[in-house]
DNA sequence: TGACAATGTCACCGCTCGGTGACATACTGA
DNA sequence: TCAGTATGTCACCGAGCGGTGACATTGTCA
């Protein structure tokens, strides 16, 4: 009666299964329902095998990090992008971008909670965003090495436009609207992405 | 020994505390710190009084939103903007918006954690901001009623640009870059109104 | 087979939380 | 003056938290 489940006796299933918590929790209640108790009684576990196994917390996510999808990889997003000019390039990240956010709700989760505290989670999710990011920006200074006197301008709108979709997306998960926009909408999205690419063209232009 | 300050009996002194201890932990500690206990405690009062003058915390904090400076007034803000054109109102909006922010730790304290948790607090942000909002577009589309076929591109870049300062600078508060922006800095604040300013000047002669 | 480590369970600790009832003291008006 | 109320203090409750030591069970290898 106490233990309907069969005593497996497997550390590695042990583990994965309080690896699979946390990511369960924190996707479904967010990162400030994760602590010892909720995650050892959600993976089914006594709590202290997190301290034997990870040695606290703060091993258990570092554990997560290692072994979670959290951030888009660049491939994924390139795949997505029109490359015949900038301003279609940067109007298609918008919405890859956004598509590859709503795909993980953890991230989500990360970008919200980061805002307030600082964990082993939001400090593993800066770096391979840092990193990832930069490689995005380098694939796209490949395909568009001449961009002439915009080049600075252009550059800012685009990180401009990185900060507003990640905001703006975290956001779509609670509000329907921010100011004017209908950010649940797709359509909305649609719009963003045009006028990106008019603004682009107007600043190559000038 | 167990009272060193005088026993003072005043009830609107008393919530008056109560009510500046809200905002003191709230702007020092963030959201998350605020509690039955420790607001007492910081108030220097018994906690049952937040029960009796307020009936619980949901109380104290319409008391606080009643009370405190929750967002920018719609004329602080107009009376720095340049509306000699749309391109230098929306790039001038900029900078008023985060000198705004940033004169109201409060408010930013509110705008990260209604990313994860929702409270009278950002209840009633949530509110004032909408109300305020729509008044600085009327005031925009009064001076600028004839935009053209631009105008709901213009509309989406305001309200983009709008989230994306909002963003930017609860997080400029924590950390140094986002992208290659050193979002800390007045000069880049400055580039991005500047690459505001032509794109809206790009959208405006599409 | 038997000793021993690996794995997992359980009971308990001190602490803080939100919340409540009982009490002490100061004020006020009949 | 004195009764009643307003104001504030204090002690306590059950629950959940992070953390730890003792114990039971299973597997392994000499």
């Amino acid at each position: 009666m106490k233990q309907t489940t069969t005593n497996t006796r497997d550390r590695n299933a042990t583990k994965k299964a309080l690896i699979a918590s946390v990511v369960r929790i924190a996707e479904r209640d967010g990162l400030h329902a994760l602590g010892i108790n909720s995650i050892a009684r959600e993976a089914g576990v006594d709590k202290v095998l997190i301290y034997r196994y990870f040695d606290g917390l703060d091993g258990l996510y570092e554990a997560v990090c290692a072994q979670a999808d959290l951030w888009w990889r660049v491939d994924e997003i390139v795949d997505q992008l029109d490359f015949s000019d900038p301003a279609s390039g940067l109007a298609t990240y918008i919405i890859a971008h956004r598509k590859a956010l709503l795909k993980r709700p953890l991230a989500l989760r990360i970008l919200a909670a980061e805002m307030t505290d600082r964990s082993a989670l939001t400090i593993a999710l800066e770096k391979v965003r840092e990193t990832r990011g930069n490689r995005l920006s380098e694939v796209f200074a490949e395909r568009f090495p001449d961009l002439g006197d915009s080049a600075p301008d252009v550059l800012v709108m685009a990180n401009v436009l990185s900060a507003a979709t990640q905001y703006l997306t975290v956001r779509s998960r609670d509000i329907k609207r921010f100011g004017g926009m209908r950010i649940q909408e797709d359509q909305t999205w649609m719009e963003i992405a045009e006028m990106t690419k008019k603004s682009i063209q107007g600043l190559l232009n000038s």
